[in-house]
DNA sequence: CCTGCGCTAGGATGGCCGTACTAGTCAAGC
DNA sequence: GCTTGACTAGTACGGCCATCCTAGCGCAGG
């Protein structure tokens, strides 16, 4: 099959990029993982490192938002509820080892140009998610303005947590934060 | 004077690792920031990159502490402005590409040996940073088990800003979170 | 059966990095 | 003023990495 080898390249560099980031990630950890050959890089990806980056971390983000976009809409705390049971599993890896292959990119490792399209692709990937809950967080009851607002600062709790649990080698932080998240949400929306 | 090439090196590395983290950050770096000679390392950091990486964490950790310590004890929700005030200025560094540092030991990179110690080294920050402020919200007459879910909640936030922040290469994420951070806080806690 | 062609396969290369080692500097103390 | 020891300086080395290159394989179509 085709694009088989290519997919599994690009899963494997989703997969490093979580656990080492980019500058941590190696050509030969991927190829391993993903039981592609050496000279496949460059026949799949001419652009090199970076472009196999570029396409892992764009992958994730579209893969994220889909998963974002089948939440159930609800009433504003119910869908924050929702929210949390939805990344407790993908904080629970982070609190191994693992991370977001978005925020991985983020950091700078090359060339200043390189950087900047990496970068470019991490700002898309937010984006898209910060809108889908913001639209499904309209779609739940709340104005345009305090759903962006609350989207916004639900991918950072999801965001944040993933660093403090994977310092902590555990769920606990999130526990923590999200009990307090939906706190302050009844208050607010309910 | 005795410590001040060592000093100089810490410095440089802290910053280093916010622009870089871990594996993309390189001696000849933080040689250069530093004026030190190469002989240097090894003979202020016998431990290696590890050791130096270490220690400019474990610094910025208690830097970090420190600056939240100092905060003024008020109501909870003048607190938590005051927090937000605070950490506004960090916040609109990493819109230009830097970051945390803390955050940055977390990633794995090098020996699982090497990489366990730096965990512990992000754990033992996070948790000074929590027990700093739950204290602190403590004394603004918040419940400790209040406080406690309040503070992390309001790590994961700042974490998660900076990431956001930085991909967005724009301090506007947060200033998005913040709003509404303040509005919860207002409904649960006046 | 042959001939391109998409793709795999794996080694060669050049560069950068962490590490290590040796020589050199400077100041204090006797 | 000479020794001693802490520190600086610069260089050498071994390893890993991204990159590149040249064969080789399997399968179209003729």
């Amino acid at each position: 099959m085709a694009g088989d080898t290519r997919d599994r390249m690009i899963e494997a560099t989703v997969d490093a990029l979580r656990r080492r980031g980019v500058a941590g990630m190696s050509f030969t950890e991927v190829l391993r993982e993903s039981g592609a050959a050496r000279g496949a890089i460059y026949h799949h990806f001419p652009g090199g490192k970076g472009q196999l980056v570029a396409e892992a971390a764009a992958r994730n983000g579209q893969d994220v938002r889909a998963t974002l976009a089948a939440l159930p809409a609800a009433d504003p705390v119910g869908f924050v509820a929702s929210f949390l049971a939805l990344i407790r599993p993908v904080v629970e890896c982070s609190a191994t080892g693992s991370g977001c292959a978005v925020a991985a990119v983020t950091i700078a490792s090359g060339e200043p140009a390189e950087n900047a399209s990496l970068r470019e692709v991490a700002a898309t990937a937010f984006t898209a998610w910060a809108d889908t809950l913001t639209e499904r967080l309209t779609v739940s009851g709340l104005t345009p303005d305090d759903a962006a607002g609350l989207a916004t600062t639900l991918l950072a709790l999801l965001e944040g947590a993933q660093v403090l649990c994977r310092a902590a080698g555990s769920a606990e932080p999130f526990d923590r934060m999200a009990d307090t998240a939906l706190d302050l949400a009844r208050s607010r929306y309910s």
